[in-house]
DNA sequence: TCAAGACTGCAAGATAACTTGCAAGAAAAT
DNA sequence: ATTTTCTTGCAAGTTATCTTGCAGTCTTGA
């Protein structure tokens, strides 16, 4: 049953402190969870043994208990996305598209674990305040440069993709500048090239952003950024595009948004400046 | 700056126990944010004292304040859901990332009301049995034309990737077969050259399959075969590639389940004859 | 081969967090 | 008005978690 529901059923056997607390946990559930039964109690105006006590009286073992069926039901964890998992192995589908898609689901439920929705603000307006953006995706991860290539150029930036050839790619990247940025693709092991790719960039002064696999952190050479997200399917065996290319859609489209805040700014500057010299 | 970012920089001076601990912390950054540290070590395999130490290292005051800033990076802040549905669906999960993952899971959990796996499997081995397999994808869809250019290519097939000038897919249509199978992707709209590119097969009798989006059966032309399952996102604005890259990456499977099938057949049949010579 | 340094588990001690007995004050009942 | 009950803060005690000195073992360098 859901804790906000067991809450509300007792809501009117609440003594006052026991209501602040209700009150503050509703309010902000997962600062509850994360928190100390002092934090919460401080919040709500009690003393911490109101806390306990209300923990106990909500049927709960300890503070302890309740705080962890808060985290359960409020902050994404592996296990809560496993519950997902599970509701969706229950349908018990065994064909190629459905368990693909299946699996693919999981992959993008965990997501956020691993890349936070300010690690692809930053980097999507890392690449819009870019004088140029040049893209490296060897193998697979070809695929996923053609894409962003494609994507960037309808904003109008300047975009090159690298030549996977080491000859090409060398000539290429004597054009990088230190306005520039390098972007790359990382999965099972660092691409041919990388190392020269990621030096160079930093002797240059370019900012350089992996979008990687689970082991992206672990590159060597370190670029400057990382997006690092598990994709599905089997580490050693057939894996998908899925979930790189959803990052790199979410940072379409955080370029896309922040080129819209930049103009709306430059909207609202001229609009004041027609005021003054109206 | 990035948590994991702090982490990658310091990966060279880790010692093994270290090591492990943050290739924990990588695996999975929530459960460490929500654990205390003998359970992170634990998990590890190492004493919760190397927790500590760590912690230390990596420039935090304490393993408290290592995992606060676990959670300020990987737990978000503002609540109001439960499950992954409503975690990403209702949240201010204004995030970028977590709503295109949520589009993403919902229109893949939608994916085989369109597409029947005896569909997946007829054009899997169609395209397994072609002599040869030209593939065209035009604007966006390039993208997934490449892909399984480079797939189908690691089964060996002989896959050609259709130029997208008009001059130049017309002299490669020359080349076009009966035996061979023509695949193409249609989204919004037929892409450049549809129509001169399914006449032509059909005059010479090759097959030709269509990967597409909710418009799909309304195509002119007719196909042979269509694959229309609808794309996330809304219709009018930004549509990404991730349903239809999992209707290829369904039939990249199938068709290396077949050729397993075929390989497998050929081996029955080589018994069998050995034991005719017997 | 030997000595020095590094790593890490153990365990004692320290710190943080929680629980509960007690009591003061407020509210409710008589 | 008085008594009883309830609420909740205080603080002592308990439990959980973390830190650090020590020592054994392994690795590295001379």
């Amino acid at each position: 049953m859901s804790l906000i529901k067991k809450i509300s059923e007792q809501v009117t056997a609440l003594t006052p402190g026991e209501r602040r607390l209700v009150e503050n946990v509703i309010e902000s559930p997962t600062s509850a969870a994360l928190g100390t039964a002092g934090e919460l109690a401080k919040a709500a105006g009690v003393h911490e043994a109101t806390a306990s006590r209300l923990a106990k009286k909500l049927g709960f073992d300890s503070y302890a208990a309740f705080r962890d069926a808060l985290r359960d039901e409020f902050i994404a964890t592996q296990e809560t996305a496993t519950r997902f998992e599970k509701t969706i192995a229950e349908t018990g589908t065994d064909t190629v598209l459905g368990k693909l898609a299946m699996e693919e689901a999981q992959a993008l439920s965990h997501i956020e674990e691993f890349i936070s929705p300010a690690q692809i603000n930053e980097i999507a307006d890392l690449m819009m305040q870019a004088k140029r953006v040049f893209i490296y995706g060897y193998g697979n991860a070809e695929v996923l440069a053609l894409m962003m290539v494609k994507r960037l150029r309808r904003f109008g930036k300047d975009v090159q993709q690298l030549d996977t050839d080491p000859r090409g790619l060398a000539e290429q990247m004597l054009g990088l500048e230190t306005d520039d940025v390098v972007l790359s693709f990382a999965f099972r092991r660092p691409p041919r090239g990388y190392a020269a790719l990621i030096d160079t960039a930093r002797e240059i002064g370019a900012k350089t952003i992996i979008i990687s696999g689970k082991s992206g952190a672990l590159l060597a050479p370190r670029p400057d950024h990382i997006l690092a997200a598990p994709r599905s399917g089997d580490q050693d065996a057939f894996q998908t595009l899925t979930v790189p290319m959803t990052v790199c859609n979410a940072l379409i489209i955080a370029a896309g948004l922040t080129a819209k805040e930049a103009s709306l700014r430059k909207l609202d500057r001229l609009g004041k400046l027609i005021e003054r010299f109206d």
